[in-house]
DNA sequence: CAAACTGATTGCATTTAGCAACTGGTTGTA
DNA sequence: TACAACCAGTTGCTAAATGCAATCAGTTTG
């Protein structure tokens, strides 16, 4: 990874920050499936990442200033990820990246469900969820909003459309 | 490029689309540059891409229905590459990363003049700049609006950096 | 008719991705 | 206190993607 840039375009500056197979998968999971440590990345993700790739895509994206990394007071070896504010506002690239594939591609069911109603949601709900990610992530309080959050209703969306396929 | 998908996530199936470090900027320069010939992508890119490379790009795209090709009637040799409405449908997922890197990387003035204008127009302006591709890409008439186009506003706001920069 | 231009392709070297095994340490349980 | 399971990675190796420079055959221009 060295520093020399190809052009000064945001979009290929962005590119080359996340324009890889894997680091956004590695923010998907942070975000939408909550997995802060290690293992939790390398084990419970769809796609089957491999250890030293998961290695690497996560000390680039520390340095890239995505995410930040703490110790986990429960254990002497376990480290906490974080997403950084910046980090977080990946999500609209991500939500719009989502909604072009529910649209266009051959999405399972289980796994469109969210895109569907965060495609529906619109920036409306993405900046609520952003919300939300900033009190996980950041620590930042926020005023509760009555009802359920946008990431205990995508949740509640994906494991309905499981228990359905299931049963 | 094997069709062995990774898994059915929307995200990830974008990513084994358009998630590499040269697909996207293809479509953004046929998107904002206007680029529609081999050559013109070869040669007027600012990063530089090279030619198996853009080849094999411009195929997989095209496989994908991201794009589509069209002999030139000017000339025996020449096509015409156009993107499809699939194609056009990234621009939002363009203009999210645009404005990320525009707010958080190195971006140089005149590059990051259109990403500003683009963020600061929003989603609507996103639509109005899909319709006047649509016209120029797949040959679909609008109503003329009155003023200058999203294309044009953005294209005299780069070369109006530019002209300053110059002196 | 020659030079320049057209959209590529080929050969080769470098870089990145990916798999499987392994390391050194910690924690929970019997 | 022994021991399996768990923790975050690292190492060695192979396969695939990337990138550069040269080349190609047909087309158009002067």
């Amino acid at each position: 990874m060295t520093d020399q840039r190809r052009s000064g375009c945001p979009i290929n500056l962005t590119l080359e920050v996340v324009g890889d197979k894997w680091s956004l998968l590695v923010i998907r999971d942070m975000m939408f499936g909550n997995r802060r440590h290690f293992r939790e990345l390398l084990t419970k993700s769809e796609e089957g990442i491999s250890s030293n790739i998961l290695a690497d895509r996560l000390k680039t994206l520390r340095e890239q200033g995505i995410i930040s990394w703490a110790d986990d007071p429960s254990h002497k070896q376990k480290g906490i990820y974080s997403l950084t504010a910046q980090g977080i506002e990946l999500l609209p690239v991500l939500a719009q990246m989502s909604g072009w594939g529910f649209k266009y591609l051959p999405v399972s069911e289980e796994l469109g469900i969210r895109a569907k109603l965060l495609s529906e949601g619109g920036p409306k709900m993405w900046a609520e969820f952003m919300d939300e990610l900033r009190e996980i992530h950041l620590g930042v309080k926020r005023r509760k909003k009555a009802g359920p959050s946008v990431g205990e209703r995508l949740q509640a969306a994906y494991e309905r459309v499981m228990a359905r396929k299931k049963g």
